[in-house]
DNA sequence: GGAATTTAGTAAAACGTTTTACTAAATTAG
DNA sequence: CTAATTTAGTAAAACGTTTTACTAAATTCC
């Protein structure tokens, strides 16, 4: 059934010429290394005709390059990370290079399984959103010269390329901007995690509202509660024993999970709370009450992500300065942040 | 910098055995080729010892198969695609695959063009969203032999193992339900596009208006326009001039445009209207009003995409029968169906 | 005790490229 | 006219596997 396809061996031989020769001139070389106009021609002409492409697994055996990189995320279907994942495909592909997607569910487990899974040589760089303990695959995976850039967050402790957003003053920003509306029991609810990108949002939080001398309200939920009973507890007590006013979610997938809490409490508490959430999609626009938003510049994050990776893929050998960018978010606000409640009483 | 990963030869030169010995015994095929256990024995622990795991491009290049599969979509930001790839990526994942992602952008040209770039035996299957004209290419894919499998439409004229839903009774239950509750002036908004998967949800719109002996109201948007002043325009004339009461969108995305739209003519507009989508998310029940949707089997989609494929794929070279897969969507029923004007009127 | 069989492996080809090192013929230099 | 150089290529190794075909030694058979 498979038909074979035509290889250069093929072309030689019905050609009469030698398999270098076509490997010159496909390659662009055939100037250089002094092929006659007439034997490029004929060649290029062949080719063409029979639709000859080059069988990319054996270029990649012997040149050790696949073309392909690994963008390594916490979940594919997360709008966050589709967005950059769509964002990074039209980058890569232009330049020639594929990407295969992974989600690694935020799990150690699974990262490390991934990274084994690829690191065969099979791929030409990682572009990574790492989970919180891989610390030492990422650095083994730099120490034997692959091409590494971390996004979203990254190890203190460990050099790397990587291209995170200024979370601490993203997240004081929203805070901030909550506190101006006149919200007063302003709650943050966080993911549990050590990682820098969770922690410095918090931190931007808390730096806030120690700066107003209010009231810190915070709710850290594991990972793994997150669509489960537990969660769900926790959130419905934070709500109502707190007699909060606002809140503010790091991160888009607890949005989502508590406004479902939310609207089953009590469908107008949705209207009387403000409420911003990190992470912007399309939905949180057309939402009625429309989110406010901490935005993160999907576009810029993915052309950066490339950039760095393409300047080392580039470097070869020679090791190239770290590179680590820090990227604005914007604060697109609307409807959620409002104060009615201020409104009235003035 | 880059470090020379081990190979069979320098297992070979360490433990002074052969090349073949070595790879029977990686292969599992250590006693069937009566190799001694001592020597088997010496080689797995060596093997563990370096840590040594074969170069999967090599293997590609011996044996023809690269453990890649393609999946390319509409577009891998649209949910309903994220969510289909990242079921896609578990199944794959586990049975040894990874899967390489492209967005299409239901475009021809690019779709010829994705083609092209992996036909070059570099995957070993193809599951497709196809663009509307690139019947020719699939046709030709098969017929050099490799494995393409179609979700979600499917050529009329070309047999191919393919999965979809049911389009027709999703989008004529839909309308009834929507007829149900007292809804008469039912408009239609869709794609225009010969595809199948649309043609369908338009015939099941018309039946169900017909079957009721009501007004068929149809706007066909060019894919072009959305998000487009052109289309911007086409919706709010369609809302305005036509005293409509409910609209049913043939797809998600459209759903998300015309929503803003809605929203810039009258934010109560969206309360008034009865609204039915297809293709469900996590924000259309999160939504206020929430959202009516025809959910689609994200899960199943999958499962019998793979399923079909990893047949294909076992099958080798022999012909297996067409697979030829129809899912049945489900009515999501939320608020935006609710009929509130003729609740005042009884 | 010699032939047949089994055991325990091995040598070498092949997959389809790229690339280094080579060469015979043509041309140029002096 | 000969030596050096340039032109226009080619042969063969290498990338790291898998697999076919082989073999020498040990064992079994009768």
């Amino acid at each position: 059934m498979k038909q074979k396809r035509p290889s250069i061996k093929d072309i030689a031989k019905a050609l009469n010429v030698s398999i270098t020769t076509i490997s010159f001139v496909l390659n662009g070389k055939g100037e250089e290394r002094k092929i006659s106009k007439e034997v490029i021609k004929k060649i290029e002409d062949y080719v063409e005709e029979i639709n000859y492409t080059p069988n990319q697994v054996a270029q990649s055996l012997r040149t050790g390059e696949s073309k392909i990189l690994v963008f390594m995320v916490e979940d594919i279907s997360n709008s966050f990370f589709a967005n950059i994942a769509r964002a990074i495909e039209d980058i890569a592909y232009k330049k020639g290079y594929k990407v295969l997607f992974c989600s690694n569910e935020n799990n150690d487990k699974r990262s490390r399984e991934l990274i084994r899974v690829f690191s065969e040589r099979l791929v030409d760089g990682f572009i990574i959103i790492p989970s919180a303990g891989i610390r030492k695959e990422i650095e083994k995976l730099i120490k034997i010269g692959i091409p590494v850039v971390l996004g979203d967050r990254y190890f203190e402790d460990l050099p790397t390329h990587y291209v995170v957003i200024d979370n601490f003053q993203a997240a004081k920003a929203a805070t901030q901007h909550l506190i101006n509306n006149e919200f007063e029991k302003i709650a943050f609810i966080t993911i549990d995690t050590p990682q820098n990108q969770m922690t410095d949002r918090f931190k931007g939080y808390s730096q806030a509202i120690e700066d107003a001398g209010l009231e810190s309200i915070v709710l850290k939920l594991p990972f793994e509660t997150i669509n489960k009973k537990e969660g769900i507890t926790s959130i419905e007590t934070l709500l109502l024993k707190n007699n909060i006013d606002a809140v503010f979610f790091s991160t888009n997938y607890l949005t989502q999970f508590a406004f479902e809490i939310i609207k089953k409490i009590n469908p107008d508490l949705v209207y009387n709370l403000g409420i911003i959430t990190f992470d912007d999609n399309e939905f949180f626009k057309i939402n009625n009450p429309s989110i406010t938003a901490v935005a993160q510049p999907i576009e810029q994050i993915a052309k950066e992500l490339m950039d760095i990776m393409f300047k080392i893929l580039k470097s070869k050998d020679k090791n190239i300065p770290l590179i680590q960018k820090t990227l604005e978010a914007s604060l697109q606000i609307r409807d959620s942040s409002k104060n009615l409640s201020t409104k009235n009483e003035a």
